[in-house]
RNA sequence: GCGGAUGUGGCGGAAUUGGCAGACGCGCCAGAUUUAGGUUCUGGUGUCCCCGACGUGCAGGUUCAAGUCCUGUCAUCCGCACCA
């Protein structure tokens, strides 16, 4: 009898080995041919490891140890993406400094996956928070500077009352603020942005070369949100001034009968002598900036909005004097700030103007107007009236003519825009990369010499950021006096940090060649590594992280300093763990589960396969101790099949099939997301063995190394154990033959009019006249009537049509 | 409101191009081993009026055949937020 399965042993064992062995360190040996997997680094927060972590990373550790038993050099790295809020924040609490802070949270969650058993190569480890890292964040920093696409820009940001940061609109979630949940709201300050939007069209296009699962695909069309419309100019009454509209329907321009603005717009302050209610449009606009653009633009309240009294608009193709509002519904931040209202064939313009008595002209025909639920907008079929030159056309065609009419009188243009949104990069904060820009009163703003990189963060008295909104090293004022590296006179520093998001645009990069001083990687090392072949992370980064490092990536391209254009040639995206209770784990709700415990109670290669098992990998999965331990059953009746061992280097004839089809079953089921159903065969396999009460020498081997990617201490425990030469990890990935995965013969069902009444065994190569007599044979006295039609499916099924 | 999913036994979940619904696991039931419990092994386990019928959120449809395709509809979850 062997031995008891003693996990902690035996996986303590093994990880020394590996150690030892520097069994997955990564060859620099450029003539293999290569494979990137690649997992979303973690935030190292203060709780540690969460069983939501071994998710993502074991399926991608299946992927590069299978990877490498079939003869790739693998990269299949880790880090950490430190600087960020909660660091911070625990910091100002207890007086620690994030450093400290950070360093400990490191090592704990770096203890967390090692002994989890993860092929990574910990020589490759990088952190964002590493002066010799974040020297080269602040170079891709410098080159976009230059390359004009980092500016300042003083304009209305989301603004966290709690936190005291800028916030990019991508970070507020439901109206407040993502990180602390206080709300955010919208207040004026001068920011450094970067253009991310000079890039929207080349981050829809190049979507198309890429292999990302469909939901991300959609996901980061749909942020970018193109749009295609005109800008259309309309005349203010009496006045020099135009006022500039976008507009997505300039088919509908006969039909606009008011124009909104936003209460921010700078028609109102520069008109302010001659608009009679300025004070009432003040008061609104105050009111406005109070809300979020979340409760600007939730779509059930009331519409709210102020005439303004002596201004007016001219209906450009019908020279009609129509009134303007401004309403906040209307933002400053899409468009031109200032819409044309067509309420006839607009939901929320159809609201405004029945709220405020305003007329409703139809034109597009097909519609009651006079009821909400008929407002019309269908661009396929509608067809135009109640406008002059363009009735009788379609939509499509009234589109082309009308925008022929505006550029010919030079009153509108044709104009793509974007729902995307330039990215805010400062933070008045303190644990982020500072940002090397000096402002000099002679010379603006001024990139450090490069030479000067990294810029370090220097050490404060306090964490804390001022009330004004400064960071804290503002109040460093020997840090923050300088002198200007372009005219060598009296200039200060740049005391906002870089969001978290700046560190995780390019670490991928950084993994080819970590150590490299010279460079953020070789040349080289890139034009190997580069694309990541495998890329996964959660759902929840598809439009903010993997957005952000796409444009980087893009624009390092574009600078030549990385080969691809695009950096993830895969994207895969896993679900949630939730509690046992189906709800999303929290402290608060006293559902977490700490992997520390499984990995204790039942052994990591038990996590592992479990994690594995739960559920199909790119959906939200409930975890359950006891699933868990039918997963160490699943590893204890492996273990004690030793006991059952026969010579043997064949298959077995009545197991030859079987051992082909799970060869080939877990082979592709590895690569398409299916670890579970992968694991359910292994288990059906051993179910097979069991019954058979042996297994032989060649079929345990082959068992051996297919669940070694999925539980790698068991396996190469048993594999030494059983007299195997070398490493399991060091093997050859099993192969199949394809035409020993088919059975002679098959037990296909017999129905008669779709319902099964017998079954029969039949040659799998079985003609349809032998396969339809043995099915009448079959079914006997229980076919009766007149047979109109025969179906034979090869292998499946044969169907007798009978009246 | 828009976009994306998801809905299958007591539970987690399986099911190529439409082709025996419920693989695998959990739980449960029974038997064996055990002083007993646990462990382990073996067998069983969708529902019902059980030689038959009914069953994949609901209602229709297409088809010899539908979890899968089509139309409509309901529910839940996620993302976005009046995007002009």
């Amino acid at each position: 009898m062997a031995q008891p399965y003693n996990h902690k042993e035996l996986e303590q064992k093994w990880q020394k080995i590996w150690d030892d062995e520097k069994a997955f360190a990564t060859s620099r040996d450029y003539s293999k041919p290569k494979y990137y997997a690649l997992v979303e680094f973690p935030y190292p927060s203060g709780q540690g490891l969460h069983v939501g972590h071994p998710r993502p990373y074991t399926a991608l550790d299946i992927v590069a140890r299978k990877r490498r038993m079939q003869g790739y050099n693998v990269l299949y790295p880790m880090g950490w993406d430190a600087f960020g809020l909660p660091t911070e924040n625990y910091a100002i609490q207890n007086h620690i400094h994030p450093r400290i802070v950070t360093k400990n949270n490191v090592e704990r969650f770096k203890k967390q996956l090692h002994s989890l058993g993860y092929s990574f190569d910990w020589d490759r480890e990088v952190n964002t928070t590493d002066p010799g890292y974040y020297k080269w964040t602040q170079w891709i920093f410098l080159k976009l500077f230059k390359a004009g696409l980092a500016y300042k820009s003083e304009m209305p940001i989301n603004w966290c009352t709690s936190c005291k940061v800028g916030l990019a609109n991508e970070e507020v979630v439901n109206g407040v603020c993502e990180r602390c949940g206080s709300e955010v709201v919208r207040k004026v300050k001068s920011q450094w942005m970067l253009k991310i939007t000079e890039y929207a069209d080349k981050l829809i296009q190049d979507l198309d070369t890429v292999d990302y699962i469909e939901r991300v695909k959609v996901s980061q069309k749909n942020w970018i949100g193109k749009s295609q419309g005109a800008e259309v100019d309309f005349a203010i009454s009496g006045k020099e001034d135009k006022l500039r509209v976008y507009t997505t329907r300039p088919d509908t321009l006969f039909g606009a009968t008011y124009m909104v603005v936003s209460p921010e717009h700078p028609l109102i302050d520069k008109y302010k002598d001659e608009i009679k209610n300025y004070a009432a449009l003040v008061e609104y606009r105050e009111q406005a900036a109070r809300k979020s653009d979340f409760e600007r633009t939730e779509l059930a309240k009331d519409k709210t909005g102020v005439a303004i009294e002596g201004l007016a608009a001219i209906n450009p193709v019908n020279n009609k004097e129509i009134p303007i509002w401004i309403s906040d519904y209307v933002l400053m931040t899409y468009g031109t700030g200032a819409i044309m209202a067509v309420p006839a064939h607009d939901e929320r313009d159809w609201d405004f103007a029945k709220k405020f008595d305003l007329p409703i002209i139809e034109v597009v025909a097909g519609s009651d107007v006079s009821v909400q639920e008929a407002v019309y907008t269908d661009v396929a079929t509608g067809t135009l009236v109640n406008s002059e030159f363009l009735n009788g056309l379609s939509v499509a065609d009234a589109k082309a003519k009308i925008i022929a009419f505006l550029e010919e009188k030079g009153i509108g243009t044709a104009k793509t825009n974007f729902k995307l949104r330039d990215w805010v990069f400062s933070r008045q904060r303190y644990w982020g990369e500072p940002i090397p820009i000096v402002k000099c009163e002679k010379c603006g703003f001024v990139a450090i010499d490069e030479k000067e990189l990294p810029l370090e963060l220097p050490d404060v008295d306090s964490y804390m950021p001022t009330d004004n909104g400064e960071s804290p090293l503002a109040a460093m004022t020997d840090w923050v006096n300088t002198t200007c590296p372009c005219c060598g006179g009296p200039a200060q520093r740049e005391t906002d940090t870089m969001p978290q998001w700046a560190g995780s645009s390019w670490y991928f990069l950084r993994y080819t060649d970590p150590d490299n001083t010279e460079a953020l990687a070789s040349k080289e090392a890139l034009d190997y590594w580069m694309p990541v072949d495998w890329y996964n992370g959660g759902m929840e980064h598809t439009t903010l992280h993997l957005l952000y490092s796409r444009f980087w990536h893009k624009f390092l391209y574009d600078e030549g300093v990385v080969p691809c254009a695009e950096p993830y040639q895969k994207r895969t995206s896993h679900g949630m763990i939730l509690g046992s209770n189906g709800e999303k784990m929290s402290k608060s709700r006293g559902n977490v589960v700490n992997p520390d415990d499984i990995v204790q109670d039942y052994g990591a290669d038990t996590l592992r396969t479990y994690e594995m098992f739960i559920g199909a990998f790119d959906l939200s999965a409930s975890w359950s101790e006891d699933g868990v331990k039918g997963c160490r059953r699943f590893l204890d009746r492996v273990w004690k099949l030793q006991d059952l061992l026969v010579d043997g280097d064949a298959y077995s004839a009545d197991l030859e099939t079987k051992m082909h089809q799970t060869i080939k079953k877990v082979s592709s089921d590895f690569e398409n997301l299916k670890y579970n159903t992968a694991i359910a065969s292994m288990m059906a396999l051993i179910n097979d063995f069991y019954k058979k009460n042996e297994v032989n020498r060649a079929e345990y081997r082959t068992l051996l190394l297919l669940l070694n990617p999925v539980a790698p201490h068991i396996t190469e425990e048993l594999w030494q154990l059983t007299g195997n030469e070398g490493r399991a990890y060091q093997a050859s990935w099993p192969e199949y033959d394809e035409a020993k995965t088919v059975e002679a013969t098959v037990e296909i069902a017999v129905q008669v009019n779709g319902k099964t009444r017998a079954l029969i065994n039949v040659a799998a190569d079985v003609d349809k006249d032998t396969a339809i007599a043995a099915a009448k044979e079959a079914l006997g006295d229980k076919l009766t009537g007149n047979i109109i039609k025969e179906i034979y499916v090869p292998g499946r099924i044969v169907n007798i049509v009978a009246k």
